[in-house]
RNA sequence: GGUCCGAUAGCUCAACUGGAUAGAGCAUCAGCCUUCUAAGCUGACGGUUCGGGGUUCGAGUCCCUGUCGGAUCACCA
């Protein structure tokens, strides 16, 4: 049963009942804990239809919801907020029909389709922080539709060509005297981001060169001769020279490869990719149709731009003067593409940076210039930038917090504190080795993952190895606690029929507290999906650890002689087991037998 | 300079979208393991919600204004 949903209705009832009237919108919101009671309504609103003061609206509907419904038990006024307080044979009920739905926590396919894209990381060097939380971001809000019933494509567009893989390239070209990563035992991507700095070193090195000679420092960049080596192999990429060509699939197989093991580890995946290589040429035609069709203009040097000045942005250029495309140029190309391969979607979510919030705004302009209806349903999922406590990352100055050494330095982490605890004494090597692995990667999703994905974030190291508090780990800690009991159990044949526990018509304060929080997950889901926003549910998951810590405390189960609610708590218990465990799924977070 | 975003406890973050005396975690201090896992629980301390106006029964939340951060405005991606 829908608590929520049923309350409102009586209300609506009490409300034609008393006053002769409904309203659109009853304002119900959980009471606050210095009060007795689980559900408020606030009455201010409710006093212009009662022609009432608002306690005395408060006072009348809950002296009817009291009489005329089985829902309310009691209630009291504080102001003009009616505090009611619902009867725990009803919560039991509401306890019931949770136990009962095996499927609790995902919704039945809802026939729409949605597309998200995250990660789509340049193929130039290996993975960082910033690309973290994207990832963890873009999974976890996958996960969050898919369990609301939606059918989820998840997507990234790989940007495998361009000026900065030429660059690696050239590098590579001039130094790496036949370097691989089988032969360096280096991984590929972080081999071709090896060059890439390599390439790096050299331009700055050659442009002071060039201003001593006296050369502008606009045109020394230009000028150098390993930015002309650059630059010459993307022009004879476009012009599909074999040499290059091959060179370019080389390199990005290295970086494939490099990167399809960091995925792996941080348990994300996609359902298809989409490489810029693919889709550029699209853009390019889509560019030109536009240009026939008068929605773009081109300049005298040959280049076309879009004019988006009436919609308060500015001139966009859209192909160079020497006719190659932009970032900009491939991106239409990618959206046509996806709303051709997948025309059911009724949204694409693309999980990029805010830095490039205002790329996205010209580039919905643009698709609905080019006449494309469903520019509409796409939506840039800005999220805010990654701090460290020195300041921002800049890959020029050495400052980045690599992916793969981040996720290694949890995982031990995890493995120095679980010994310092005691905690695995008796456990294999490879238990210690995928427990570690999940608390390690469980605290570092959960810290990217608990601020609004909106808000610029810190990331302070210290701080993101903390297993305790409002961590990821204390919540996998709650879990194998449950999983605990519930084997104790099982080991004393216990085991929780519905016949017992129904039985049981009181609750303790902390039962009652927890069953609210689970009776409101899928609203959580709901709100998450509607802000695009994990945090909501890592929130959620924090407070049912916490609400069920709170009961675990105060109250030994198996000391309980009441044999129908010995086996209630043991139900209720595998209940949180279990809605933790889906909550942090969603997550991307796995939970532990026992830790 | 234009546009957009942000500012909440010493620190990191919440606040159900306008509701009650603004809540957690960390840190500090004081308690709780002979009892189901102490990676836990209980308590204390901690606030002019950046400043100033306004809207209304009611504002951290909406409007105006100022201050301070950040992003962006490339023939880069």
């Amino acid at each position: 049963m829908n608590l929520d949903q049923s309350l409102r209705t009586e209300i609506q009832k009490a409300l034609t009942a008393l006053f002769n009237q409904t309203v659109d919108h009853v304002q119900l919101q959980p009471t606050n804990q210095e009060f007795e009671g689980s559900h408020t309504l606030v009455c201010f609103p409710l006093a212009k239809i009662s022609k009432k003061g608002p306690e005395e609206t408060a006072r009348l509907i809950g002296e009817y919801l009291v009489t005329h419904t089985g829902f309310v038990s009691r209630f009291n006024v504080v102001k003009g907020f009616l505090n009611l307080v619902i009867a725990d044979r009803v919560w039991m009920e509401v306890f019931h029909s949770i136990y009962a739905n095996k499927n609790f926590g995902n919704l039945p396919a809802n026939d729409q389709e949605i597309m998200i894209e995250y990660s789509s990381p340049n193929t130039n060097k290996p993975l960082h922080l910033g690309h973290l939380r994207n990832n963890f971001l873009g999974y976890a809000v996958a996960e969050i539709y898919k369990a609301l019933g939606y059918t989820v494509h998840k997507v990234q567009i790989i940007n495998d060509r361009g000026i900065h893989i030429c660059k690696s390239m050239a590098a590579w070209k001039l130094f790496g005297k036949g370097e691989t990563p089988h032969s360096s035992g280096i991984k590929g991507d972080h081999l071709v981001g090896k060059y890439y700095v390599e390439f790096d070193k050299n331009l700055k090195a050659q442009v002071k060169d060039l201003i001593q000679q006296g050369v502008s420092e606009a045109d020394a960049e230009k000028q150098a001769p390993i930015m002309q080596l650059a630059i010459d192999m993307l022009r004879k990429w476009e012009a599909k020279d074999p040499e290059t060509v091959h060179l370019w699939k080389t390199m990005n197989g290295w970086v494939y490869e490099g990167f399809g093991s960091t995925y792996k580890r941080m348990g994300v995946d996609f359902d298809k990719l989409y490489y810029e290589s693919e889709t550029y040429l699209l853009g390019k035609n889509e560019v030109l149709r536009g240009l026939d069709n008068g929605a773009f203009f081109k300049k005298d040097d040959g280049s076309v731009w879009v004019d988006l000045t009436s919609d308060g942005l500015d001139q966009k250029v859209l192909l160079r003067s020497d006719g190659t495309s932009v970032y900009m140029t491939q991106d239409i190309g990618t959206a046509i593409l996806r709303f051709r391969d997948f025309p059911k979607i009724s949204r694409q979510v693309y999980t990029v940076g805010n830095e490039q919030e205002y790329h996205f705004k010209v580039l919905f302009l643009i698709l609905a210039k080019l006449g494309y209806a469903w520019a509409k349903e796409c939506y840039h999922l800005s999220y805010g930038m990654v701090d460290l406590p020195t300041g921002k990352m800049k890959s020029r100055e050495g400052t980045v917090v690599d992916a793969d050494d981040l996720m290694q330095e949890m995982v031990d982490e995890a493995e120095k504190q679980s010994r310092e605890l005691g905690k695995i004494e008796e456990a294999t090597d490879q238990q210690i080795k995928e427990l570690s692995e999940m608390i390690g990667l469980g605290a570092l999703k959960f810290f990217l993952l608990k601020v609004d994905p909106k808000k610029r974030m810190l990331f302070d190291p210290n701080e993101s190895i903390q297993l305790q508090g409002h961590t990821g780990p204390f919540i996998q800690y709650t879990h194998a606690r449950i999983r605990a009991i519930i084997r104790k159990a099982e080991t004393m044949g216990i085991s929780p029929d519905e016949g017992y526990w129904k039985n049981v018509n009181s609750l303790e304060p902390a039962e009652r507290e927890v069953i609210f929080l689970i009776s409101n997950y899928i609203h959580k889901l709901n709100e998450a999906a509607r802000d695009y926003s994990p945090a909501v549910i890592a929130n959620f998951a924090f407070d049912l650890a916490k609400g069920y810590n709170q009961f675990y405390q105060s109250i030994p189960i198996f000391n309980e002689a009441d044999q129908d609610k010995l086996k209630f708590r043991i139900a209720f218990s595998s209940v949180v087991a279990d809605v933790i465990k889906r909550a942090m799924a969603v997550l991307g977070i796995q939970v532990p037998e026992r830790m």
